[in-house]
DNA sequence: TTTTCATTAAGGGTTTCCCCTTCTTTATAT
DNA sequence: ATATAAAGAAGGGGAAACCCTTAATGAAAA
């Protein structure tokens, strides 16, 4: 039903990209298919920051490497001054990795540069829509982010921890000391340490710092 | 150019979902669009491994919320006998929140029940080419949970640290010890003790252990 | 020009941590 | 039934961390 009806004709968006030919396709696009309508075109943040002085677009189309000042700091820049323009960033495989700091600093999507026509359109109605569009691909690196603590479930069973030696970890990774601990327990501090030796040499680790550090960066521990 | 043609006719799939109805509708849809054969329904997790053992099929597609074995325990089932069957789950709003066990036990796609035909379709199709789908609700989840620190910048700002003292951060949350950061700066141990005084009156932590879970925390560093 | 502040440095005392060793109790096994 | 091991408990000593105070230097500000 929203296929094959123009949206939002009167969009006006400018392309901030440092390769006039990728810009010269991406505006023919935009406008065959009356997406919308190209006000301006910057060839780096700079000439789009200033740009911005003298009209205010309803979206940007920005790439991520550009000379002078890149796409994280004009998408910054931008959404401070005028925080209601709807930023798509155009990425590269590989890029992936700066996506926190461009969903932090507000941009409302994130597509690659191989994407086909029907993802832009589908990119940029959403985004003139007010949700946000997030490229699969990107989606995937997310993922696979989050995915690595499943491996440790490994290490985990390699280390064999008891379960006193568990809460130990548990109340170490919350910063208490020994002596604190040995109250909560309700036994001899010089038990405590005993644990915690043990912990140490399971963990290969040479003090506690060093042990919390291991179990934080392991997942060993949920909370702390 | 995809876009047009069937897709997989000879693509075996089951259907597993309590809603009868909804199973009727799917299967009308599947079948209407060309985009693959439903050679099975089943209304829970048990009844589609009982399935399993006479036909095993090239998807499925499954509802999360079934009776008596659900979505999650019939996909890690289902995948532990058979890891090449491509699995799309469908979920509610709000199930989002347990996204990743599906995705650890193997799932190959996250869709929303709200979602259209065309998505349904580009879903099936990118999981039978081999690709993942995810929606663009799961990813707004997932994202909204990686924002959080975002929020940290203004303590970040409140805290106030120089230089040293984010070197001195960083170099703690490694593990070194008072000495060993010395060598490093080629400074005295002394001074770095200063810093370290510092940084623990800054944030309101009363030792080294202290400090560095804060950091960690609050991700005021980015390694450790 | 003097003041203020940040940086670097150090001495000394207290506490906590870390390591080695010892001892008892409770399982587990042969 | 007794050897062997594992878990629980604890002492002593040295090292490192922690806390408080003092102070020289240089840069920026008044």
């Amino acid at each position: 039903m929203k296929k094959d009806q123009p949206l939002s004709p009167n969009c006006k968006i400018i392309l901030v990209d440092d390769h006039p030919l990728y810009r010269e396709g991406i505006k023919l696009l935009i406008e065959m298919e009356h997406i919308g309508e190209v006000i301006a075109e910057a060839g780096n943040g700079k000439e789009f920051l200033d740009l911005l002085e003298y009209q205010v677009p309803d979206m940007v189309i920005m790439d991520i490497d550009m000379p002078i000042v890149d796409g994280l700091q004009a998408t910054q820049k931008a959404l401070e001054l005028h925080p209601d323009i709807k930023i798509l960033i155009l990425s590269m495989h590989g890029d992936n990795k700066y996506y926190t700091r461009f969903i932090d600093a507000g941009a409302k999507g994130f597509i690659l540069k191989t994407a086909g026509k029907e993802e832009l359109e589908n990119a940029i109605q959403k985004i003139i829509n007010g949700e946000s569009y997030f490229s699969q691909d990107l989606l995937l690196t997310i993922i696979h982010d989050l995915k690595v603590p499943n491996q440790i479930s490994k290490l985990e069973l390699s280390l064999d921890l008891n379960d006193r030696e568990k809460e130990m970890l548990q109340l170490l990774c919350k910063g208490l000391s020994i002596v604190e601990i040995a109250d909560i327990i309700h036994l001899s501090p010089k038990t405590i340490e005993g644990y915690r030796t043990k912990l140490l040499i399971k963990t290969e680790t040479k003090n506690t710092l060093g042990l919390v550090l291991f179990a934080i960066k392991n997942k060993l521990v949920t909370e702390f």
